[in-house]
DNA sequence: AGGTTATCACTTGTGTACGAATGAAATGTC
DNA sequence: GACATTTCATTCGTACACAAGTGATAACCT
């Protein structure tokens, strides 16, 4: 009998919002341990934008999965370091497009590596096989 | 081949951070669709409290998972509410002791019929069988 | 007892995350 | 061409999440 099939009974902690929410606080702090000065969302932004090079904020959101509000945030934050370059679009006036500077450029790319240092960190309580099985089922929930 | 097995690739789309937070993002969604008037942190407190009684912030915190700074802010929001009610411990004068008002766990107590449907909808893409695998892998990786 | 250390709570500051409202600009429709 | 609708970005407000620093109290230790 799995814990939680008995009726009345309740536990948080085996539920499946408490647990993705304790496994993405221990991979952010792994990130954290790694990448210093860039939060994951704050890279996912510099990653994508090595990617596809230039878009609008939007759109950048719709690929790494932030609404609009947040996504300016993280952009605004990393073009005040002067990570990333904004520009209006030339015909359509209410877009702003969003590029990678020299700087952010070579940080994206200089960073890569542990990028890669902190999936398997993350995964190293879970066989290669498991690791794989994680990733497909989490991303039939999302 | 996995795809992010070849030299100079890497896809923030399927990196392990990435999908959890979206699975994340997904869950919360539908928290939100069948208990509009509480965050899942805030739902997750009161489960707790009603788990075990009366307990201090802190421990509380460490029940559920969140630090002291995030636990006094759910906490405050709950009191301010009226769904929860604050003393200070007689003897030990740092503590601050916590508990379900009548209130609290009248509500609580009718919410989690709604808690177990979140979590059969945030599952619903999975067999059975692979909902336990997910939660099992993810509490490895917590 | 007295001094060190640990624990509890609070505060401040930064960074997501998202709903809702707003305004400007583009698109679609008649 | 005029009007409604959509899209893009911004702003405001609320709510986690956590690091770092502070003050009060308790526990420990010789």
């Amino acid at each position: 009998m799995s814990p939680d099939t008995a009726e009345g009974t309740y536990q948080v902690q085996g539920q499946i919002g408490f647990v993705l929410r304790k496994a993405n606080q221990r991979h952010v702090a792994i990130f954290a341990t790694h990448i210093a000065d860039l939060t994951p969302p704050q890279f996912a932004a510099l990653a994508k934008l090595r990617d596809v090079g230039e878009t609008s904020q939007n759109q950048l959101g719709g690929l790494i999965a932030m609404d609009a509000a947040t996504v300016k945030g993280v952009i605004d934050r990393l073009a005040a370091r002067g990570l990333v370059q904004l520009a209006k679009h030339e015909v359509d006036k209410r877009r702003l497009m969003v590029k990678l500077t020299d700087e952010g450029h070579r940080l994206i790319v200089e960073l890569l590596p542990r990028a890669r240092t902190i999936t398997e960190e993350t995964l190293s309580p879970l066989s290669a096989k498991d690791a794989e099985t994680l990733l497909q089922l989490l991303t039939k929930i999302s």
